[in-house]
This record gives C-alpha cells, structure tokens and sequence, in this order.
DNA sequence: ATTTTAAATTGACAATAGTCAAGGCAATAA
DNA sequence: TTATTGCCTTGACTATTGTCAATTTAAAAT
C-alpha cells in the first residue's frame, strides 16, 4: 500500500499564493520567490507523499484531492491524525520541529499538491512579523481542533461523534433539511474520528435510529439538524455550531 | 465545589520576568511594564481562576501549587485538558481567541499564580518578532503534546496510558531504579489520562502485575524502566523517551 | 486516641467498542 | 451479462471501560 516512487512529476506550476489566507498580505519578494520555487506534484492513491520523520524540505498546499495526516506504532496500527482536502496546507508545522517530519502523509485518492520549500517560508516568518502573526493564529486555530478532538473523544460515544462530523459538514448556517455527501470512504471517516470501520457502521445505524437522519450509501439526508444537534453536542462543551471548528483552514 | 471569589488578594509582586523562556529576549520596555502591572493572586483549593466564556484580561504564571484547565458539558461532566504547575503559563493563548478564555482554569490545592494583562503581551507580539516566534515555538511544543495526547487515547490502553504518564515523570535519562511521587491525587491523575477513578486504579494494579512496579500509596517504585517502556511505548508511534514531551512548559 | 472525612479499592454488572468471520452490495472489468 | 473486486454491513463473541454500591484505607480534625 505504501510505496514511496522518487520519479516524481515536480513541474512548475502558476499559483496565485496571495489567495491563501496565510499568505494574504506578504511583499511581493518572498512571494514571487514562492512562487518560482513552487513545483506541481502528482500522487496516486495510496502514495506516501512523506513518511514520520523524514527531512523536512517541503510543505504543500493542496490543490485537488484528499491527503491524510497518521502516525503508526511498530506493529503497524494506525492513528489518522487529520484529514484534509483543496486549499488546505501541510507540514508546513515542520518549521519548529527538529527538521523531521511529526507524522506521516499519503494520498488517500489521487492527488494535485504544490510543493514549496519550507526554508523560504521559514526565513520570511523570522523577518516578516505580519506572517508570524498569521501563523500564530492557524496554529490558534488548528489547537482548539484539537483541544476539541480530545474532548470528543472523551466525552461523546461514537455516534455522537458521527453526528457532529456530520454536522460540521453542513456548512454555516444551513437551517432547513439538506443532503450531505460523505467527502471520503466510509473507512476513513471512521479513521478520522477513531474508530473501528464496524463500529462506524453501527453507531451510524444507532444515529439514524435516534436522530431521523436518512443514509443511502455515501449520502446522508438530513431533515432537522437540530435533532442532530440535541443528539450529539449534547455530550460537548461547546454550543452548536461549533463555531471555532467550522473553516479549519 | 467551584467558588468564585472575587474579593481576590492582588498585591504587587517582585518577579523576574526575563527568567521564564517566553521572555527570554524581550526588551527593558516592555518588561518593566509588564512587571509593573504584575499582581500575585492566591486561590484555594477548589476555587475557579477563571471560566470558560468568561472575558479575557489576564494570563497567569503559577508560582506554586497546582492548576487545572478543564471543560464541561450541560450536564456537568469534566473533561480535564491539562494540568500545570510552577513555571507554567496558561490563558495566554487567548490572545488568539475571540476574547474569551477556551476553558475554565481551577485550583487543585493552594496556588499561588501571577496575574499580568493579556492587552500588554498582544501588543508586544504585535510589535515584537522575536516574541511571536517564540509564541509559535511555544505553540508548536504545545500541539505536538496534544497530537500525541490523541494518539495515546486512541491507541493505549489504560494501563498503558499510565506507564506512559510515569515514565514522563521520570525525568530526563534515569535509567536504574528510581521512586517517583505522584504530583497529585489518583483521582486527578485519572481525570488527566481520560479515565474514570476506578478505571485508574485497576489499571495500575494491571500496570503493576505486567511490569513488576511497586505501588505504596501515592509513590512508585521503578527497577527497571526499560520493563516500562516495553510495555507502554509497545502502542505509541514515538520511540522512547517521547523527547518532545518531556518538558511541556 | 477517637471521630470524621475524603480518597482509594474492590465486586458485580452494564455499556461500549473491538475482533473475527460471513455475507451482501455496488462499481468496474472482462 | 457475468465475474471480480473492494467496500460495507451484520452476527457472534471478546475485551475494555464505565457505573453503582459497598468497603477499606488513610488522612485530618477534634
């Protein structure tokens, strides 16, 4: 499943950098050096885009298709760490660790990235404060994700953790009933919220029984979020709609 | 249980501010003011530093004693983020949030914490780069705990959760026999691993059978860390001593 | 020393999730 | 169309953790 093929395509690509929030108000020097510099990379389904401790060269900005983000223990057993898709960025976090990658990343379905060199990036932030600023805030961000992961996970049963993953696919302020497509495998959705693929299809059961929603293979309809809501954040400390998760850009 | 008091002692205090690796590198300016609005504030155990929700003004440093960092459900349920002591800093990362704490803050015994005025550290990053890379430096620590923290719930067991939590309290490069104290209550240390009182005690019974550690009271006996490691690191995708835990300041 | 209190352990049982194996279903290839 | 493949579901069972209640232990207060 893993394989690593260094025959990569790494054309130069045109990219308006500038519409990514974290880039938004960088000089044009470090942009159009960005920019020289960034290279398209290809990967298929199933391909490791860089493995738990790698050197760090890169970070990527993904174009087109879904990346996940896992870590694994000798034996082999997997925690998805994150999932992401279009206009998400990664490993660009490798900026303060010691030159090593903290996770590893495959391509869950074939896959567009950008590639740029993490030292230009590395560099910039060390003189540009507005982009420190930036970067403080994602990763203000991205830690309440993960704060909140936490609680989930110790706090809602499985099923309560599907609703809300649900619900934070209907997105902002949706009132009225709506269908939802699941973005990926119903395998990785359970990954992603860390659980076993069996247990994923009986607690979406159980959901189904205890909320009205409707499920025909990856789609899920959903007459009154509300249901949804009282089910699932029932058992989380923040109020619906979970405001800080929503765009985790 | 949670009382707040608000008839709170804040008297001036004397502290070297330079002294704590925040600030480090941070200029006569700043510092002097920030240690001229410093105040000492005392809790006792039980009472509430602060409320999740509630306006932000302050970020502390705990001078002594013990703090917990916790959030709750409607119906009361605790789920306990993190717990500090001496030395640590927590609120801070409230800068970046919408100007509410992200969660509430407790005494766990007697605490002696500084208060300083979160405005005066926003505006220093703001105008300071070497503050905000130290900010992001810090930030980074913080979510490579937190990842790992996933990964462990998601991975280990109980018993093993536990072997990991010892092993983190045996500092640095111990390798021989060693007697470490647990730093608080079985109660809190469960809360802090995610699992309920009971569950903490027969795990460490389990913990104990499996890795020939000796348990009187509230102190661990250890021959043979490596014995330990065998066992609880077994589930973890970080080789042993999880280097970038161990010091979470 | 005795009482009071809280923490910790233990037992019995329930709930939840994981594991293994067997089918079912749907998309794709032949 | 049929066969193949991989994903998904279901059943039966196991393992782990949670819950409630009873008891023991240890610490603090009188």
């Amino acid at each position: 499943m893993q394989e690593k093929i260094s025959s990569q395509i790494a054309l130069p690509v045109e990219i308006d950098l500038q519409s990514y929030p974290l880039f938004r108000q960088c000089e044009g020097v470090f942009v159009s050096a960005l920019q020289e510099a960034a290279r398209e990379r290809r990967f298929e389904k199933g391909q490791v885009v860089f493995l738990h401790g790698d050197g760090v060269e890169c970070f990527y900005i993904i174009r087109h298709g879904w990346v996940k983000l896992y870590r694994e223990t000798l034996d082999g057993t997997q925690a998805v760490v994150d999932i992401f898709t279009t206009g998400h960025m990664f490993g660009e976090t490798a900026i303060f660790e010691d030159g090593m990658y903290p996770y590893s990343a495959e391509a869950v379905e074939d896959v567009q990235v950008i590639a740029l060199p993490i030292d230009l990036l590395k560099n910039e932030i060390k003189a540009n404060n507005k982009l420190a600023l930036d970067m403080l805030c994602s990763m203000a961000r991205y830690r309440r994700r993960q704060d909140r992961e936490i609680e989930h996970r110790s706090l809602q049963n499985a099923s309560q953790r599907i609703g809300c993953f649900l619900l934070r696919l209907l997105n902002q302020s949706e009132d009225g009933a709506a269908h939802i497509h699941l973005p990926y495998d119903k395998m990785l959705v359970a990954s992603r919220l860390g659980m076993q693929p069996e247990t994923f299809s009986r607690a979406l059961s159980r959901l189904r029984d205890k909320t009205g929603i409707r499920i025909k293979g990856s789609t899920v309809e959903i007459d009154s979020p509300s249901q949804l809501t009282d089910y699932s954040c029932m058992a989380c400390s923040s109020e619906y709609p979970c405001k800080d998760i929503l765009s985790g850009k």
